[in-house]
DNA sequence: AGCACA
């Protein structure tokens, strides 16, 4: 139940990371100070869907008007268990604190691999993959869009290294942590072929595999935690 | 094809 599909990544991630949404156009000052505030997450409905549902109205900064969804647990997606919890029923992980197992929308299944039941872990998993086929021009913040919703997910890596073929873009790999192996495996089944690009369908498809040598540890920074 | 960071 805990494994699948989830939400938004911890919000203490999205600091390090968080990039001054383009929503707010003004300039700011730095808001070192305050962790966890609503417009660190970087995630903000747009406010092209807002106009057009006639919710906006000159209703001041986005940020006041987002803080209620924020609130409701409407962040939270969870998709039933996609599969690959090997405990089952029994063992089943603690469902954890942040994840509030009801959202106020839709509790149907989101069919992430629900076909599969007992996928036994490959020896070689790992909690990292290691992820190939990705535009020379991606962006970590574009990566983290697709995998930060899988339970589990820490954090993304992006690496370019020069194309082997002269005259060819630059070969861009990344590798993605996950707190368990079967969390990163998840992942791994449900984004196999993921088409970054959906014009070009050859081009950009992402090739999962786990990485070899799994990340350090990366409970986010410097600091191990607990 | 191609596996980095601590």
């Amino acid at each position: 139940m805990a494994d699948g599909y989830w939400r938004y990544a911890d919000p203490r991630q999205q600091l390090a990371e968080a990039p001054t949404p383009a929503s707010l156009k003004r300039p700011r000052p730095e808001y070192g100070d305050m962790p966890g505030a609503p417009e660190m997450l970087g995630y903000h409905p747009r406010n092209e869907d807002r106009t057009a549902l006639g919710i906006i109205r000159d209703a001041g900064p986005i940020n006041s008007s987002y803080d209620p969804y924020l609130r409701n647990g409407l962040s939270s997606y969870v998709a039933a268990d996609a599969g690959r919890s090997i405990g089952g029923v029994s063992g089943r992980p603690v469902d954890d604190p942040r994840v509030p197992g009801h959202a106020g929308m839709d509790s149907r299944v989101i069919g992430y691999s629900s076909g599969r039941i007992e996928a036994p872990l490959p020896p070689e998993a790992s909690n990292t993959l290691f992820v190939e086929g990705l535009p020379a021009d991606c962006t970590r913040r574009e990566v983290s869009h697709i995998f930060r919703p899988f339970v589990g997910f820490q954090e993304v890596r992006l690496v370019t290294k020069d194309s082997r073929q002269p005259g060819r873009d630059a070969f861009v790999l990344c590798f993605v942590d996950f707190t368990r192996p079967s969390q990163a495996a998840v992942a791994l089944d449900a984004l196999r072929g993921y088409c970054f690009d959906e014009h070009d369908r050859e081009s950009a498809r992402l090739r999962l595999q786990f990485a070899r040598f799994p990340g350090p540890r990366s409970s986010a920074g410097p600091r191990s935690r607990r």
